[in-house]
DNA sequence: CTTCTAGTTTATAATAATTCTAAACTATAA
DNA sequence: TTATAGTTTAGAATTATTATAAACTAGAAG
């Protein structure tokens, strides 16, 4: 509740209207000691709970969609048929558990590329991402 | 046509009974000079067009399912709600295009991880992808 | 402060990908 | 030849996501 500025600031900031949705789905995003994993789904049962106002879920949806182009958070690539998303958005990379659908982080310093490949030309690189499949 | 023996070899040593929906789809996905990559969609469409007998969708899905546990294709991890495959199985990477949706292969010597995490304890690593996304 | 409007939210419907179901079929072992 | 476990099938069900269009609202302009 205390930083509900500096919230507004970061959506203003990114061209976002700061509506009372759009604060709320911050605030319960951001402000956090640790990032982390989430989906539409389970961050629309957080925001739902409970005493607290309702957010329509095609609001949650859109609102994430609007964080992630702004650059707050970022898609996680999966092969599977429901998105992940990260509220730490350095670079970093993931292992995803096969067995339990399990994200984690990778700290960035355990990975090191020591090459990567040009762009083909007219496009550039928006994102890297190593994900490493577990199994038992 | 001609290598009908081989294919059937692969899927008996695999475990699995050469059907003829099995047989009409490996051929369709093995019997190639190159290596591709499609959907259950583009490979439903591409088995199910003109003359040839009919397999239904939930045998592609199956079958795709079936030669993916047997190693023989490899999931390619998107952030998008439709799942890819590719022929290819040799360690690879990606590039995915944004805005046409499109994957492209990356030779493997074009990458270079010269650090990869160790896996947690009574977890092995199945897999490890580089998806480089683009964008205009 | 009021008014205006583009941007936003909402419930709901629509779509799309995938999985489930249970009956019919078939490869193959005996 | 027969028995049966594995497989196929059409269609229904489920799940995630996107679209729709009407109601609402932040914030600019007066």
């Amino acid at each position: 509740m205390k930083q509900k500025k500096a919230i507004v600031n970061k959506l203003r900031s990114s061209g976002l209207r700061p509506t009372k949705q759009r604060v709320l789905i911050a605030q319960n995003l951001f402000e956090r000691d640790k990032t982390f994993h989430f989906t539409v789904e389970t961050l629309n049962k957080e925001i739902n709970k409970k005493g607290s106002e309702k957010v329509s879920l095609a609001t949650v949806y859109n609102t994430v969609e609007a964080f992630t182009k702004a650059g707050h958070i970022k898609q996680i690539l999966t092969s599977k048929s429901k998105s992940y998303f990260d509220t730490n958005i350095k670079s970093h990379h993931h292992f995803y558990d096969e067995d339990s659908k399990e994200l984690t982080d990778i700290n960035y310093n355990q990975v090191k590329l020591s090459k990567v490949p040009q762009p083909p030309k007219g496009k550039k690189i928006k994102n890297l991402e190593v994900v490493i499949r577990l199994q038992k």
